[in-house]
DNA sequence: ATTTAAATACGAAAATAATCGTATAAAAAC
DNA sequence: GTTTTTATACGATTATTTTCGTATTTAAAT
């Protein structure tokens, strides 16, 4: 089993589930709208994280090409148990709760939500 | 602004704002369950987060009485907003329906969901 | 061909978080 | 009134995470 994500990994896997693959630069780059840290500490993390499984990385060209290692909805699956559980004292009704109050969702959104609501209802 | 607790603060927090307030003994034992830390080490926590703010106490026994120094739902709703936007790339919805997805949520939960839903619409 | 720019590797430092041992004091048990 | 138990204080250590400087290499620009 994979380690978690730390919260700075997380940052750079967004970036990276988003693209798909990107470099270095690319991912910093990203990154640089919200955060202000060198390009090599961005370079390093990124390295550790190929180390540790959490990218995967192909190295043909001299700029190698870095894409997700680790599986998005997995990941978020297995951080949103751990959340819940930590944050929420294991109550996903209140985490969901909180979440729609405050994300405002869009009419189109709470339908999609509706609709799975009703899925689950008879899949019990 | 108060710093954002770590895990471990968050579950000790769990603990206080579950029972409404403890010793360290009481909390110690609470995690106890779940984590194999030595006594001195809920204690220390203890008192940082009191440092911090994060926790309240009374010392006018000599065992000190522990309360929480932050709000539950104020604090649920940063680290929400903080969660949702660096392991879901800022999409609620996506966060909402995951969670629905894994949590087995009653019956009972469903509907108060779905009231909830219909609340957020009518307030448009 | 030189110079300049851009990339990775590597090591190490700084910052944060978590853990515990020992000392001391107060209370409880005997 | 001793002894034993139970608390807190404090300092220090360990572990983890984040950050960056410097060296080296390759590619691009001049």
């Amino acid at each position: 089993m994979k380690a978690k994500p730390t919260e700075s990994e997380l940052e750079i896997l967004q970036v990276i589930w988003q693209k798909g693959k990107a470099t270095v630069r690319e991912v910093h780059e990203a990154l640089s709208i919200s955060k202000d840290t060198g390009y090599t500490t961005t370079l390093k993390q990124m390295q550790i994280m190929h180390t540790k499984g959490l990218l995967n990385r192909n190295e043909d060209s001299r700029t190698h090409i870095y894409s997700a290692g680790i599986n998005e909805k997995d990941t978020q699956n297995s951080l949103l148990k751990n959340f819940v559980a930590t944050a929420f004292g294991g109550s996903s009704k209140n985490l969901v709760m909180q979440a729609l109050g405050q994300g405002t969702p869009s009419k189109e959104e709470l339908d999609e939500i509706r609709a799975f609501l009703d899925q689950i209802e008879n899949e019990k």
